[in-house]
DNA sequence: TGTACACGTGAACGATGTTCACGTCGATGC
DNA sequence: GCATCGACGTGAACATCGTTCACGTGTACA
């Protein structure tokens, strides 16, 4: 069952790194696949639920690496964070597209509650913790998508400056939220 | 001249509020104005132009109110911080828009440059100015996105509590800039 | 008087997401 | 063997979108 609809997925996500975001279409993607653009329907009731299983798809966890629970709180949000920014990275126009989907799956929840275990453990407020969390996780959104969006401009900065201005904001959140621990 | 022009302008940012930017339609908008959609393409070259151009004059700062250049730095940033998230609040979907938009005017630029300046003043590296201000700015972004996002969802937090853990997080940020001070 | 110019019309074009009635074909149960 | 069912796909259409283009107005100015 759902074969088909694994095999479209696949190809909505290859088409997405060729062609990007916006031009990815019903009847493109259609085509990639030998067939007309109302054959999709029959697995996807409509494109944005289409664009929701990609978000899922992606943001599935592929394998292993998973952050160890019992890392200190700073190194376990460094981890997160990374992760999250190179998950959107992967794939062209990835930062645009997750922040289409909204409804994080229990995965995203799941992993959002252990980080905000590890910081009351380590002596926050459970509001200072979801506080600290939250502040990450808009800084990472915030950063990466404008990083994409200048991505194929002129600022052509090398992949590692990149990674460098991203660690460099993030480490002064840690540091930040380090001040208010006991 | 351009007197129709600031018309156009006026009633898209008018129809903005009411419809969304995805009910934003040349057509709905020239209706607004009692005239046919090819007629607003005198005014403005593409629906891009137009949105651009909502951008300009909604970031444009309207009247009083300038930060006093010889305020403190993290006073300068928090001004200019609460600021900004409100220029977005302002309107219907701002934010959204506001991320439509890439070629940040003079205005913007200098208003970083300054605040680059004032953390320098305080006895940063250039660099390190540079990252905290641009850290400042993803998470506004970021936060202030996802904020407007879940607006209209059922979390219907009210406007003071939404405000404090926007201020919360950026009192975090800012706290970490505070530590790479001598 | 005539000639620019600002402004608007109406019809069309191509593209998009989506729907619907209709086919095809292989597996399954009798 | 035959019928039925389900998964899959077709083809034509619909509404809507941004945009273009040839063509009309009316007003102000030389």
């Amino acid at each position: 069952m759902g074969e088909r609809r694994t095999e479209v997925l696949r190809a909505a996500i290859e088409l997405l790194d060729e062609v990007g975001i916006d031009g990815l279409t019903m009847r493109l993607l259609a085509s990639r696949l030998g067939v007309r653009a109302s054959a999709l329907y029959r697995h996807y009731p409509s494109k944005q639920a289409l664009l929701d299983a990609m978000v899922v798809h992606l943001s599935t966890p592929r394998g292993e690496a998973r952050t160890p629970a019992d890392a200190p709180w700073d190194e376990q949000l460094r981890r997160t964070a990374g992760s999250l920014r190179q998950l959107m990275l992967a794939h062209r126009d990835g930062a645009r597209l997750m922040s289409t989907f909204h409804t994080p799956g229990p995965e995203a929840a799941a992993g959002f509650h252990d980080l905000v275990g590890a910081l009351v453990a380590a002596g926050t407020t459970p509001d200072a913790a979801v506080t600290a969390v939250d502040t990450v996780l808009a800084y990472v959104n915030g950063h990466t998508l404008e990083e994409q969006a200048r991505k194929t401009d002129a600022s052509a900065w090398p992949g590692h400056r990149r990674d460098l201005a991203f660690d460099n904001g993030l480490e002064l959140i840690l540091t930040g939220i380090r001040a208010t621990l006991p």
